[in-house]
DNA sequence: AATGAATGAGCTTTCATTCAT
DNA sequence: GATGAATGAAAGCTCATTCAT
C-alpha cells in the first residue's frame, strides 16, 4: 500500500485510485510470493488478491486469467534472475577465469540464490514440463547463462584441445550449479554458499591446473 | 507387475477379483503413472481409480485417503530406486573407483533415469518442501546414495589429503548426478546418456588423475 | 421475507440479482424450511441450495460452509421465537398472573406452536447436545423465557411462602409448556390449542387458587 | 467379547463362534452407545460392528439392512422402559395416589432417566416424526405410560368432578415428566432428581389437596 | 478501470450395501 | 452362518471464472 514507484504515470488519483502498471506489479509480486510461501498448488485466485489487495477481477482484467498470471510471474522471475546476474557481472574484468568463477558466485549470491527463489524456481520448472509458455522462459533463463559460461570455456580452451571438451565441461558446470541450487532447496540450513563455491572451485581447478586456485 | 502373493487362490478370478495386495499395487502404480504423465495437480482420484481400474473407495479403504496414497507412492518409487540401484551394484568388483562408476553408470542408466522417473522424483520434490512424509523417502533416498559415494571417496583418498576433500568430492558428484537428472527433465531429446557419463567421468578423472580414464 | 435493505438500486433484479443479504435470507429460509419437512440429516447442501434456488458455492461465500449455516439457521429460528413472544405480550396490562398466561397463550399459539416450528425446534436440540454453537442459541431461548416466568411467580409470591417456591414452579410451568411441544410433535393431529392452555390453567389455578381462573 | 449370557443354546462353539441371538444382542447393544455417545448422525455401520465386535455383513444378515437395526435397537431400548417400569411397580400398594407417585419416582429414577437413556430418546424422538415404524415404539410406550396414570387420576377422581378432568390432569403430568426429561437432558449437570419429584409433588399436591403431601 | 457476488464443474471423502469366498 | 474387500451414489467443499454494477 505505499506509494513509492508511481513514477509511471504523474497523474492518478490517491493512493487506492487507477493504476493499471501498480496493480499488475501487485499480483505478479503476490503470486511470486504466495509460491515460494506455499507452493503453486496452494497458490489460488483468493489468497494472490488477498495478499496483492486488489479485487477479484483484477486478475482477469490484467492478465485474461491466473494461467496467464502465472506465465508472466515466471517471465518477470526469470527477467529478474539475469539483471541481478549482469549486474554482478559488470564490474568483472575480461578474463574468461574471471568470468568463469564471477558467474559461480553470483549464481550463489544470496542475492540469487535463497529460500524464496529457490523455491520458486523449483516450483515453475515441476510446472514447465506440461506448460509451454512457462518452459520457454525457463529456457531463455538457461540459455543466456549456458552461452556466458560456454563462450568463457571456449576461449580458455583455445589453443589446446577440441571443442566438444568446452561444451562437457559447460555442461558439467552447470549442472554443478543446479545441483547445488536443488541442495539449497532440500536441506536450507546445512548449506553453506561457502562450501558450494569452493566445490566448484575445486572440480574447475582440477580440470584447469593453477586456473582455479581455491 | 509381478504376481508373488498369488498363493492364497490358486485359480484367481479374471482380473477384479479379491486381492487387496493386487489393488493396493494397481492403485499406486496408476498414481505414479498419472504423476508422470500429467503432474501432481492434475493426479486426482478419478484419474487414478480409471488408471487402475478400481472403485472410486478403494484409495480410502486401502490407504485412507488421497495423501496417504501420495505418500505410499512415493515410497513405493524411493524403494524401486535403491533396488534396482543395488542390483546394477551386485556384481560389481570392490575398488572405490568401480563402485563409483558403478553408480553413476547406473544413476544414469535407462532403467533408472528416464522420463517416467524424472518427471516422477521432480513432482515428489516439488510437494517434499511442504509434506514432511514425502520429504522423508526422498531424503532417505539421498542419503542411501550419499552414504555409498562418500566411502568410496575416503576410500580413495585414505593415504592422500584431508577428510573434507572427499566430503567436497562427494557433494559435487551428487551435485553433477542431480543436475543431469535436470537436464534430462528440461531437455529430454537432447539429452544423451552416453554424454552424462563422459562429463561426469572427466570431472573424477581431472580429480583422480589416471583413476577414471573416460 | 421482508423487503427492507433494497435500497442500493430501486430498480433491483427480477429474482437472482446481486443483493447478499436477500441470499443469506433465501438460504436460511431454506434450511428451516428443510429441517421442518425432512429433518436434519436428510437436510443436504443439494437440496438447500435448490429451495432457495441460488447455486452451490454460495453456502461457502456466505457462511463459511454448510455447518455454519446450520447455526445461523438456529441463531435466527431461536430470536424469530422471542421477537414474536414479544409482539404477543406487547398489549398486555402489567400484572403477574396475566403476564403468565400471556406468556402460556403465546408459547401455544399458532403463531410459535406449529408443526414447523415444533419440528425444527426438536431437530436442533437433538443436534444441541453434541454442537456447543446450536446449543448456546436454543439456551438463549430457554433462559428468556424462563426469566420472564420467574420474574412474574416472584413478585405473585412476594408477600407470602419462601423463595424456592417460585422457582419450582416455574421449572414446572416450562417443563409442562415443554411437554406440551412434545405432545404436539407427536401427535399433531390430536393436538388441541385450547385444551393445552386450559390443562395449563388447571395446574396454575390449584397453586394458586382464583388467580388463573379458567 | 465377554461370554456371560450364553444360556439360550448350551451347544455353539468357542467364544467367537456362531451364534445368531448373542449377534444380535451386541449389535443393538452397540447402536444404542453410539446413539448415546456420538448421536444418530454419527452412528455409521463402521462404528457399530467396531464396537460389537462383528463383521461387517452381520448386520444384513440378522436384520436386513442399518434401518432395521435402528428400529430393533428402539424397540428393545423402549421394552428395557417398561419392564424397569413394571420392575419398580411390583411392589408399591394399590391405592391410585401410591401408584401414581410410584410411576412419577420411577420415571425419574435413576435406572429409568440417566444421561443415556436422555440421549437415546430424544435422538428415537427426533426421527421418529419421519419414521413410522420407530415412531410406533414410541408411541407405544407412551401409550402404556398414559394408561397407567389415567386410569389411577380416574380412580381417584371417581365421586367427584366430570371425567374430563382426569385426562386433562393425565396429559399435564406427562407433560411434566416430559420436560424433565428434557430438562435432563439439556442441563445434566443442573438436574436434581429430587427437586423433580418435587416439584411434580407440588402440583398433584395442589390439584388434590392432602394426597400428594410432599 | 474496477468491483465482488455469483456460478457450477469438479474435487476429496463418506457410507450403506453387496457378494465371492 | 460369517467375512471383509469391493462398490458407487451422494455428500460437503474449493476454486477459476463471469458479469452486472
Amino acid at each position: 500500500m505505499t506509494d513509492k514507484d508511481r513514477s509511471p504515470s504523474g497523474k492518478s488519483g490517491p493512493s487506492s485510485g487507477r493504476d493499471p502498471e501498480r496493480s499488475r506489479r501487485l499480483l505478479i509480486e503476490a503470486t511470486l510470493e504466495s509460491i515460494a510461501r506455499k507452493g503453486i498448488s496452494e497458490t489460488t485466485v483468493s489468497r494472490i488478491i488477498e495478499h496483492a489487495g486488489v479485487s477479484r477481477g483484477m486478475i482477469h482484467l490484467h492478465f485474461g486469467g491466473k494461467d496467464k498470471l502465472l506465465e508472466e510471474a515466471a517471465r518477470t522471475f526469470c527477467e529478474a534472475y539475469y539483471i541481478e546476474m549482469d549486474r554482478q557481472l559488470a564490474g568483472v574484468s575480461d578474463g574468461p577465469t574471471e568470468t568463469i568463477m564471477a558467474i559461480v558466485r553470483a549464481d550463489l549470491s544470496e542475492e540469487l540464490l535463497n529460500e524464496r527463489s529457490v523455491a520458486i524456481w523449483h516450483a515453475f520448472r515441476g510446472v514447465a514440463r506440461l506448460n509451454p509458455a512457462i518452459a520457454h522462459y525457463s529456457d531463455t533463463r538457461d540459455a543466456r547463462l549456458r552461452g556466458m559460461i560456454c563462450d568463457a570455456f571456449h576461449a580458455l580452451l583455445e589453443s589446446e584441445g577440441d571443442a566438444g571438451v568446452a561444451d562437457d565441461i559447460t555442461m558439467g558446470t552447470l549442472a554443478l550449479l543446479e545441483g547445488m541450487w536443488t541442495d539449497f532447496l532440500t536441506h536450507p540450513d546445512a548449506f553453506s554458499r561457502q562450501a558450494a563455491v569452493r566445490i566448484v572451485s575445486r572440480f574447475l581447478e582440477a580440470m584447469f591446473p593453477g586456473r582455479f586456485r581455491i
